[in-house]
DNA sequence: CTGAAAGCGCTTACAG
DNA sequence: CTGAAAGCGCTTACAG
């Protein structure tokens, strides 16, 4: 086995094998356009015949960027985030840069050494993820961005600066929905918010109110779906629940057990809808009506806004702590294709079923 | 808001405002032994009126290491792998490593290409996420690891050099535990296998010529766990079949649903057991019986082989390649805790509970 | 078209 | 205990 140690070429042995200067190689290398042919042909191979790859931290030092995006979050065990993550990585890697990964504010490490520490490494930019919105880490966003620039991947409003997944919408579809099944109104299994302001609870709100519907109080749930399974035992009790929204798949199956296990039916008697397309609610009995969101898109979008800069500091469009609203003009942030997952756990209420049977 | 672009103070800096030589701020960084405590008090105030931070870049160019440990997987989207980023990213932080994510061999770009790219940002080393075998990142293993130290975190037996997961002795345990529940023989739906040698479908294999009973087919399944519903179905017209193994928790969902559609009862026509202890076990109906892995705790370890070698290189100890067996005398492969989670899917057969009923 | 030189921000012998 | 100097591998004016 080849040692792991050994000298790799430099700039300066392809230059003494080329028989060329150091800035000739490096023209060549930066395809540059002053080269005559011969030169340039001197250099490929001798870049061929020593394996040749330039040392990226030399030119990260030289340019004082490190050619990567950080990616902050609290946690990828979320779907939503794991795929944020793998849609960042392929769109960053396709541009040539590299990802890094760090999670804060679960409890393990000091945030803002970590966080220091990150900034340090000189990324081009860094994609905050924080759909859960955790408070730790959203108070240091705005620390983050004044050192490098930065966008938010959240539940909220886009007049924010951040990147908006489009939650809001889709709460709000996936109601409708479920009213015009014909349902009186519909509950709703929220996740937390933590001062989110555009979240999937405020499109629920916003389609009852549309529709006229009374807007029982949402009933908070964590993220732990296992307290999801409570509450749909808690809610098997009520006769007039035949519709619920749950704020994620996972919490949607929590809820759909606690009722089949206190006897309900569902979708027959209850309909349970969740959100965010989460292969597990293929997999489920009933399977999972949900709201289909294109996270992997999202991330794409996040890269672009860092590195596709079209002229000038990107830092200031993605500004968070007050920065320039950012919302006028910036292309990219057309809606991300969603679309609504018709599966069996959503139907007509037993009312309307009886009458029609 | 700031700009990012301002430069950062440098050593240069520091110097200068505490009126010391740069080799001496740089041997206060690195906690150089000689220094008078005057030098070190001043230096520690301009440090903090700066807000200075060491560019790592420019450490990494001169140890020629970037203090980092780059992860290659294909997909973390599988909860093994998700669950072993994570466990990497926090034992990597702890030590002051960044973790780097790349994803390959996902039909989306070059593998060689992007595995060279890696190599040149020169981290510490790599950990190879393989746990589908995925066989154009298998093939570039040997590659990766000549260039740089590498563990590979797989399914395969240790004495290959790398990380296993412990699969097979998982495989082992929840079969047996099947058939003490009375069970006359086991059934195994599979994950690819693709060359892995120590798998969850050895240990299977292994608990049922010990336990002379009979050894059916295994029934090969992809990562796509609709196509498991499809096998459950499948399986539902056997009345022979009274235990089902499946490779991982997906799979038994999907196994159980396909089942259920089909109007048999689990588990009281057909017990169902998986592995891996994905929270969606927690979630159906019912909730899955299943073998619990502590990937956190292995990614854990992988970081320590890396990060932790007592003397001399790591890339010795992690041969893939040919290199040297690496089992003997390396205490952090004591096993890593696991242990079977007993849920509502799995339960004696039909026959048994009958004459006890 | 081409190259010598300076410099990016550090660390590390080496010499006081 | 302390500092001047060289050097890590590159890029970038600047001057031919």
């Amino acid at each position: 086995m080849v040692n792991a140690q050994q000298r790799m070429p430099s700039i300066k042995d392809v230059a003494r094998q080329a028989g060329v200067s150091v800035t000739t190689v490096s023209r060549y290398l930066n395809g540059g356009p002053h080269l005559s042919e011969q030169k340039r042909l001197a250099i490929a191979k001798a870049v061929e015949e020593l394996n040749y790859r330039p040392n990226t931290i030399a030119r990260a030092l030289v340019s004082s960027e490190f050619q990567s995006i950080a990616v902050i979050a609290t946690d990828i065990s979320l779907y939503g985030t794991m795929q944020l993550v793998q849609g960042i990585e392929q769109a960053a890697r396709q541009r040539g840069y590299l990802v890094t990964v760090t999670l804060v504010g679960n409890g393990r490490g000091n945030v803002r050494e970590t966080v220091d520490q990150l900034i340090r490494n000189r990324p081009i930019g860094c994609v905050i993820l924080d759909i859960e919105r955790s408070s730790l880490l959203h108070s240091f966003a705005g620390y983050i961005a004044k050192a490098l620039p930065t966008v938010i991947v959240d539940e909220t409003d886009r007049t924010q600066g951040n990147l908006p997944i489009g939650a809001y919408h889709g709460g709000y579809q996936v109601t409708q929905y479920l009213l015009r099944l014909g349902h009186k109104t519909v509950y709703h299994v929220a996740i937390p918010e933590n001062g989110n302001t555009y979240t999937r609870s405020f499109g629920w709100r916003k389609a009852l109110e549309e529709a006229g519907a009374v807007v029982p109080s949402p009933i908070p749930c964590s993220w732990d779906p296992r307290e999801a399974e409570q509450i749909g035992r808690y809610l098997s009790s009520y006769l007039e629940v035949t519709a619920i929204f749950a704020g994620n798949d996972e919490i949607a199956a929590g809820v759909i057990r606690g009722l089949l296990l206190e006897g309900k039916r569902v979708p027959a008697d209850v309909s349970v809808a969740g959100f965010d397309d989460n292969p597990i609610g293929e997999l489920t009995v009933p399977s999972i009506t949900t709201w289909r969101q294109d996270f992997q898109e999202i991330g794409a979008r996040a890269v672009s806004r860092l590195a596709d800069e079209p002229d000038g500091k990107p830092g200031d469009k993605s500004g968070v702590s007050g920065g320039r609203a950012s919302s006028e003009g910036c292309t990219v942030d057309d809606e991300v294709p969603a679309r609504l997952i018709i599966r069996e756990s959503t139907a007509p209420p037993p009312s309307l079923a009886a009458a029609e049977g």
